[in-house]
DNA sequence: CCGCATCCTATGAGATACTG
DNA sequence: CAGTATCTCATAGGATGCGG
């Protein structure tokens, strides 16, 4: 590696790798969600995996977690400080994917095609 | 999902999501490199997984494959123009990383604690 | 409503051995 | 030198059921 350990490049990469941290972000960057409304947000995501997502992301300090003791409970996620500020590089990451889209696509295309005669 | 399929931004993820990639953009953005080469400057990585994440790119057209047919035979690999374009997101990904490493570790030892008493 | 536990499968990736 | 071919294992993630 450029430097051992990676420098903790891995576990944003693990973030912004996985099937759903992108998606909830995105999410909580309109504000304060609970968690049946990120499960609506984010159509095909579990309860399992929504579940895994806020808990990585609040692990990181990136999300917090409010608990109100009602009946039934009511839970409240919120970006902090730092995921607002993630919520930049992932801008960059959605922006940068669309504005290449295409030319991936062809490039994916053409070279499936040359080795598919 | 925001946008069906992903808008693309699921093909990107999974190259900077990966173990190699951003290692392998990384020794590319110094210029032409060999095979060997890039083996002697990615420590750890194994041929078989230098020539996945390398095929991958290439078939993105981030990267070209230029063969020479000498012996031994030799290949020499180079970003595209796409591809040094992903440099900068590259970038902008190591830089959030080292910038937050630190608030990262932190926070994810609290809340480590919190949960082992 | 929110979330944990369990089971299961698909994929990423390491180790190793062999070739033009 | 620059790969390909197998084998194996670890982990991500889906489905489902229970519990406070």
């Amino acid at each position: 590696m450029s430097c051992a350990e990676d420098c903790g490049v891995r576990d944003v990469q693990d973030r912004l790798g996985d099937k759903w941290t992108v998606h909830v972000v995105v999410e909580l960057s309109g504000g304060v969600r609970r968690f049946s409304e990120l499960q609506r947000l984010v159509p095909g995501i579990s309860q399992r995996m929504l579940t895994l997502t806020l808990r990585r992301l609040e692990r990181d300090g990136l999300v917090t977690r409010t608990v109100y003791p009602t009946v039934p409970p009511q839970v409240e996620y919120e970006l902090t400080a730092t995921g607002r500020d993630l919520t930049g590089l992932v801008r960059a990451l959605v922006d940068w994917s669309l504005a290449h889209r295409g030319t991936i696509a062809d490039a994916r295309r053409a070279y499936d095609e040359r080795r598919r005669p």
